[in-house]
DNA sequence: TAGATTACTATACAAGTGTATAGTCCAAAC
DNA sequence: GTTTGGACTATACACTTGTATAGTAATCTA
């Protein structure tokens, strides 16, 4: 994927990278060679590689958003709009596998991924309360677990 | 565990946690300090870290065996004596998923632990077969597999 | 008891890791 | 046109990794 910018590039290829091989397995020269650059070019955009892992993870959960709110806020459009984007970004659902699988306790930690799922789960769930898709009787906890239950499904299939 | 010699103990922990963490995250040294010894000494019984790894799932598969063969032949007594021992190693169980889920290319090199244990499977079919608890009508193959997937059934829960 | 094999420690080495730093190049701002 | 700042390279450093080697202590054997 030579068409992208640099900083752009990185990010994917260490998304595809982590996902197929699992973080540690995967050196910063490793993804720096694999998107065409240097270490220092990686360093430079990232800072660290705690940065990278962040910044790939943040992009995840950018596009889990957009699935789950652009568009008609019903359940099965939503539904639709999720399977479709792990349709396109087979390696999201690699990388999401491997980090809940493989390291569920960095997951769980402040800046895992799992901690930034959960969140924009809660505030997609607060979006469509006050949209009237979902019921406000109902437990918001549940509702978020139920979210997150749904689209996690697809990834152990 | 302090009471046993000390390969034995060095192949215990190191069971223990290559299924906790995973194999390329626990370092010789650190196999070593949670044996109570030097690197040294684990290079001195296994010669490297892959003979280490072999000697761990050596002992894995000969307790499948011994779970397999020692006792009565028919079924229910085999799938009995299999989740007992899995009942009182926990650490196989976990070694088994990890190694399966996270690295099942090694798994599948002629030193890896799936192709050792496929290996153990054909040679109890085999002994089943003459001692009449399998039926030689049946693909051999078939009874193979069934006989893997009945054991590995339980890593997955 | 003497000798030899084994268990074990100590240390060192090369390769790979993440990261820090200094410098080059180039486009945009002024 | 000069300067400023960001993209980018090159290099080096400290650390960890697996492994090799040399030496010491213990245990077995004759």
């Amino acid at each position: 994927m030579p068409e992208a910018v640099a900083r752009e590039r990185i990010r994917l290829v260490a998304l595809d990278l982590f996902g197929r091989l699992g973080e540690d397995r995967v050196s910063m020269r490793a993804v720096a060679s694999a998107a065409g650059c240097t270490v220092g070019l990686v360093q430079h955009h990232f800072g660290s590689k705690e940065g990278l892992r962040i910044a790939v993870e943040v992009e995840i959960v950018e596009q889990f958003t957009d699935a789950l709110s652009q568009g008609p806020g019903d359940r099965a459009s939503r539904d639709a709009r999720v399977a479709e984007m792990f349709a396109q970004r087979p390696e999201i659902v690699s990388y999401l596998r491997r980090s809940l699988l493989d390291r569920p306790d960095r997951a769980s930690e402040p800046d895992g991924i799992l901690t930034r799922l959960v969140a924009m789960s809660r505030d997609q769930v607060q979006i469509m309360r006050q949209s009237g898709h979902a019921r406000t009787s109902a437990s918001e906890e549940e509702q978020v677990l139920r979210m997150l239950t749904r689209a996690f499904g697809v990834l152990f299939l």
